[in-house]
DNA sequence: TATGAATGAGGGTTCATTCAT
DNA sequence: CATGAATGAACCCTCATTCAT
């Protein structure tokens, strides 16, 4: 089952305490990611890193601090790539689309990051899921942000109940995981065909309900 | 980290082979569910079973067959409550809307083989993503032809290219999932809501786009 | 540094969980008596008990556990095997020979468990020397009660201060502990020669405090 | 377990090697003496020291080498302030009475070296106890000798046997022992106290024996 | 049908010790 | 005179799995 990390990089003697950590951290998100918390080994990652076991906890101190250090630091990148991506005086769904545009092009180019963040994090107990569910909770908080700003540009009455955009903004970020984790299966899936099938997925389907309009069984 | 699945029932002897292999199976779904492929213990397993450790290799031959065993029993569970749950003379968007109430009534009132089969299953390694991807591909075919069924009902004359089809298909099955998710925690929200809330966001979505409509950045 | 316990027993297999546990509680106490605490290795002890280090665990779950349990078991024959060799009717000097007798032939036959009580529980660390010291209170406590039982049988007026009492058990005690260690060094000095030297030692000390006369500096 | 040595000491640059040494022998002293031989850390020493672990290699060779040092360093300190304590020109219970003053004065002030020198050292395996021995052995001789010479102050006819004379200094070395212990847990007894009580304790016996009466069974 | 007894293999963690500067 | 960087080796503990009954 498994097993293809890449073996151990050639072993450089001597750096800086900064650099060895930061190679032990991509180290630890490439095999996180691939492999889950639990069944990822120190040993492997020492390895990967090209640093024995030891210096390893010497620095990083522990699996676990090490899993959570991943999580936080990747969590970090991704929340500075959105924002980055985003031009905050742009209309609402001009900035959904860039910021979707760069969560998608984050995610393809770090896909272990990717990974440890949505799979890895969420199944390794519940420190690690509380430590993923802030970052969740930023981006959901982004999105709902955006969909108020654009029921007030679109000045529709009826407002939206909190609860019901509570759910879209669920609904929102899950179809963008999915996404997300479709685009990294299949590479001839961009970051902007993804942006785009969400935009047109989720954009109208607000725009109706911002009207007013709702699906109801007979 | 992690802990509250309760002890050993108590030991029953001398039963027939099949209902000891539910027991079993039962107890595994459960543990696997709270505690990941990696995490989970075929000794709490058993426990938990009330059986001895060999008998379960008896009947089970292993941790893998076993794992694989639950993602199967549990999609089949999942896949035929949706089939149950949908009229297939009914239109096409009362057909999802029976679906996904289906899905979510079934999801929250199995949260273990729910975890299974979307968290644990994909942290555990090739084998059994593979396993469970059979069976969200069976979903996603079944919510493509919908999709197709309702162009058709609309006789919408541009007709959505099939790429377009499979990346909505995936947000949409994403998007249900992450409402899963949200109703498995918050107890407050019933399956009806969950459907409710996917049907508004989506169906208007889709409508949309079969009549041409695309959102684009300028 | 070290190094003399004999390799592992002949293995063999399949005998009742209580047979085992006694074979591997012999087998720690003799590697824990001659290495101490920390230096123990519970390989060397599953090897000296001719078992696999699981099993170990299996059935005494941990080395603090597992030195606790042979601290307790030392403890217990020890105050036993003193128990049974005195006669509660017999006059307190006689008493107290008999005492120092067991004491002295116990000690003599099972070095390893004096060791793990004298000099080993003494450096592990608080659980341990608490677990100890119950032990020693309880002998300390039975030599108090001899003094004076002595005391009243020499129905001497000036009555010992409570203080100075404590005083002499600490010493008494600490000179058959060091009377043991020596007899446990030089096989030919015999049970019955190192109590006979502590009465000597001890008794007329103890007979001149009760008749008043006290050594003072001038 | 454990774990109340204070943090380093503040780092203090370039200072003649002698002090140097004499810092890491104070911190070792109090770590092994905390510890054990086993449970220190080389770590730990060097923090305590307030240097880095490389100089204490520099200077001191090794653990091994190392707690030797500390062995000496105390025994020849304890046996230097008894000796420093008695006047060789006193009759022989005085000497007694001085030596001991001295020695529970020693070990009160020195808690740490102490332990290394009764607890510890007795625990780390061969090379410690012999080396802890040699210094036991002075001890025992001068003990001995203030014995012999009191017999002859009280030229008593019926010489001590030499075995017998053994016996009796390996009592009273390990009732003072005992007695040191004592005092160290229980801040409230004086060296003068504690010697006080050897006296009374032992000086009868060794008075009774020299007249030649001795306790026996009946 | 069922289990008590047992283990090979591996994982997280620590420690005494050295090298290069 | 002094240290930041680094490691081989060992130790405690757990787990999936099997054997003998």
């Amino acid at each position: 089952m498994g097993g293809d990390v890449k073996a151990g990089a050639v072993r450089q003697k001597r750096m800086p305490r900064a650099e060895r950590e930061r190679q032990m951290m991509d180290a630890a998100v490439r095999v996180f990611g691939e492999r889950g918390y639990r069944a990822a080994s120190m040993d492997e990652i020492a390895d990967l890193a090209g640093v024995s076991k030891p210096l390893v906890y010497l620095y990083l101190n522990s699996k676990e601090e090490l899993f959570t250090g991943c999580i936080r630091r990747e969590a970090a990148a991704l929340i500075a790539a959105v924002r980055a991506g985003v031009r905050l005086d742009a209309p609402a769904d001009r900035q959904l689309w860039e910021g979707l545009t760069a969560f998608f092009s984050h995610t393809a180019e770090h896909p272990d990051g990717w990974a440890v963040l949505h799979s890895q994090a969420r199944t390794g107990g519940e420190p690690f899921v509380a430590e993923v569910g802030a970052m969740r909770d930023e981006i959901v908080a982004f999105v709902t942000s955006l969909i108020a700003e654009a029921a007030r540009e679109a000045h529709n009455d009826p407002e939206l109940a909190e609860r019901e955009v509570a759910g879209l903004a669920q609904a929102l970020v899950g179809a963008a995981e999915a996404l997300a984790g479709w685009a990294n299966t299949d590479p001839s899936v961009s970051a902007r065909e993804a942006a785009a099938t969400m935009m047109n997925f989720a954009w109208a389907g607000l725009g109706s309900l911002m009207d007013g309009r709702r699906w109801s069984p007979r």
